[in-house]
DNA sequence: CACCTTGCTGCACTGAGTGCAACAAGTCTT
DNA sequence: AAGACTTGTTGCACTCAGTGCAGCAAGGTG
């Protein structure tokens, strides 16, 4: 990775800390963005330049994340099962990122409305799903779709019930489980 | 209902087909406040009186289409099968609403970047069905949640592979597909 | 060491969204 | 039917998100 690539990622985790420590501790509404660049010492200007809007600051992935989520896709080619696979892949892609789950949660749970600004998180997610998804012609493109928009329901159910002061651990069994629920065609 | 109403629905009817014949012919970001407010014949500070954002006017529910919803749902409430129940509700909902579908369709085809706005009118379904979910008492928190995203993940699905000009009825058959799919548990 | 490229910065600008204070029109009471 | 009350529109002024542009500094390349 080139100096300028670190750099780069440098910053864009400066500015990901500040907005999420001060929109934790002022509220979103009361939190400018040239109140993150400043804190994390970079002019508005750039701000602009790693996110797109003042949202993504809080909820974008980090790069890595997308790299780790793209590699678990690629290494299930093979794999028969569909759901299952899939189920697998978003639990090794959320265990050990509890922490991270754990801070958006506490966003939202003091702020609601932060909710939809969270959903471009789980597109993120949903895009790298459908673009696994294309590359197997074995499925048509409605079940495709099927797939990856019930996947990442499963992923936002769990978030939407787990607390951030749960159990860690919790939050990945509440995945599998919702995997599992879905599998055997919501029983009764 | 009072003649202060109806007015405030016409109005309403007439901010949101300004905003998607505007939007249609010049593009989302061609089109400002302004020219909406004054294309419906009202003030730029009363757009803002009935839709929160400038997307909002194009993908916020009807008032009607919400209380159609909510009473479909509450015709409800003895059946046992709570899945395919779920599905039956989202069917009657769309049916005959294909139009509307179509219109929000082609603006995303044109311009993809909408489709992140679109996502709040299928909120709004979301929360309908929650509440709806809150009041029965036998299921866990945790398989209503899964009910109510895997229910809006079907529409959403249906919609992002519908083609604006493909059979309007088609539609409603997609969603009905997808709620016997996932009833299946995704068989291979 | 020169040359090219990438990315940060300041500046100026558009336009979304909000609070406030009139004002007008619908609604209710007697 | 006339007054009091309520609800909703309007204009104004303001903050701030987001963008295009031009300059500059530092990284990358031969």
């Amino acid at each position: 990775m080139t100096i300028r690539e670190q750099q780069r990622r440098k910053i864009w985790r400066a500015l990901q800390t500040a907005a999420i420590d001060l929109v934790d501790e002022h509220g979103f509404a009361s939190v400018t963005v040239d109140d993150i660049a400043s804190a994390a010492g970079v002019s508005r200007r750039t701000f602009f330049n790693h996110f797109p809007t003042k949202a993504a600051a809080l909820f974008d992935p980090d790069p890595d994340d997308a790299d780790r989520l793209a590699y678990l896709l690629e290494r299930l080619d093979n794999q028969v099962d569909l759901w299952p696979a899939l189920g697998s892949v978003c639990v090794s892609f959320v265990t050990g990122h509890e922490n991270v789950i754990a801070v958006r949660r506490r966003l939202i749970e003091d702020e609601p409305e932060l909710d939809q600004y969270h959903r471009t998180a789980h597109q993120h997610v949903e895009v790298a799903l459908r673009r696994w998804a294309a590359t197997r012609t074995d499925f048509d493109p409605y079940t495709a779709a099927l797939l990856t928009h019930t996947a990442t329901a499963v992923l936002i159910s769990a978030f939407s019930i787990w607390k951030a002061d749960d159990d860690p651990v919790h939050f990945v069994t509440l995945v599998q489980r919702g995997f599992d629920i879905i599998a055997a065609g919501f029983p009764t």
